[in-house]
DNA sequence: GTCAAGACAATTGTCGACAATACTGCAATC
DNA sequence: GATTGCAGTATTGTCGACAATTGTCTTGAC
């Protein structure tokens, strides 16, 4: 009960950068924020090894929430986990971005139908400060991970928004690896602003009331995106191969 | 990747029954498995708890086996964690059966979709054969949820053939809940046989090379079962509340 | 020089014990 | 009588140690 809020009241003060010891509580939940963390930044590189007791002496805990952490994180496909020989941070082949994209798509999809039948409500609001979220994070003092963190916010409200938590779950199980791997190609468009307006024409055809124009919106936005992350993905496949 | 196949092979030899004591090897699946078993054929009611000691003691392990077995199911939804309290037995609501549901649908018809893009392939076969085997275990010796387990086969041929490997981990995520469902209400089709020649029109519809056909069936093959076991489930809340 | 076998090192798998937390029942108070 | 506070108990959370497994390196034979 008192979980759900606690944990998140307490991602406000992460300053726990530099994997300093900490004091227990919720220890599992934080121990896998600071492994995230870690991967989708990029100090942990693909196909690294996650040594258990490695990680476990840097944070000061015992190698069981560890190891309970590296569970979760390859429920949600950041680690890979090979029995007898570990965890490894996960490597992306292209097909697998690309089915992961395809994948995405289905769900968001579903989930926008879904919005428009029960009705947008509170969302509305929540999509437009996004928005303008997204503007503010393009401005100077841009920091990429914040933005793109910012971008699945957007979509994580339009799950959310869709009344059947199915579509929110699922979305999280892949919203870490869509980060991870836009992190690793370093940008999604050549504009941060840009970025900001490809989400106006969403909420546009979400607030015209057509179900089909709301769909035709998302798809062209996530079918963009999914083509821009596979080619540059490929590219970058060629070059360190 | 051995968990796919390596599991389900394992499952045809499925004789340890009454929580006997277990050699190690692969020591945290098979605690998963027996769970599962547990779970779905009822001998665990939903609420439940699930104390670590004491499931440790029956199996003969010590807790830690016992703990990332249970995260497991949790992740399949069989149970549910509440942080110091531990795991329990989830109890579904008809509106989380609901959703279930559609989520399902949103998954096999997206999986339909590809199926039909890439072709079928060797998959037609496989389904037949399914077919056979839903027929077959109609008959008498009938086991109710061998031919449960036996329906949720046909479907996952489906997302296995799609292509799209996150269309069949999403469906396995999902498919023990939907067997635990069924199995609660006690019953789906009056007859047996019903339920296999339910099967037929999808497969239909596959070879007739027509993707919204194909999408058509599948839709229609889901939403009533949908129907079915939502309604059952209500009139199950209502008698024991 | 290549390959195989065996010992060695490093890491995971499991365990039993202790610490921290949540539940239960009783008692004291209002 | 209802409620609050306080033990006592049971269960989970975490830990450090040992067993089992895997990968590597050396050694020897061919």
């Amino acid at each position: 009960m008192k979980n759900g809020a606690t944990i998140r009241d307490m991602e406000k003060l992460h300053e726990t950068d530099g994997f300093a010891p900490l004091d227990r509580e919720g220890l599992v939940d934080r121990v896998a924020r600071l492994l995230s963390q870690a991967i989708v930044s990029g100090r942990l590189a693909p196909g690294e090894r996650l040594s258990e007791s490695v990680v476990a002496k840097q944070l000061g805990t015992s190698r069981a929430p560890v190891r309970e952490a590296a569970r979760l994180l390859e429920s949600s496909g950041l680690v890979t986990y090979a029995p007898n020989r570990g965890f490894f941070v996960r490597r992306h082949s292209a097909t697998e971005i690309d089915n992961l994209y395809e994948f995405r798509i289905t769900i968001e999809i579903a989930a926008v139908r879904r919005l428009m039948r029960e009705g947008l409500g509170a969302t509305a609001a929540a999509l437009g400060a996004q928005i303008e979220e997204l503007r503010r994070l393009a401005e100077p003092g841009y920091d990429m991970l914040t933005q793109v963190e910012a971008d699945m916010q957007f979509h994580r409200l339009i799950c959310e928004g869709s009344g059947n938590p199915r579509y929110l779950r699922s979305f999280e199980r892949i919203a870490q690896e869509t980060e991870l791997t836009i992190m690793l190609i370093g940008r999604l468009y050549d504009d941060a602003h840009r970025l900001a307006e490809t989400h106006v024409p969403i909420l546009d055809a979400l607030q015209s009331g057509s179900e089909e124009e709301a769909v035709d919106a998302m798809f062209y936005h996530l079918d963009v995106a999914r083509r821009l992350v596979t080619d540059q993905f490929r590219k970058l496949e060629e070059s360190t191969p």
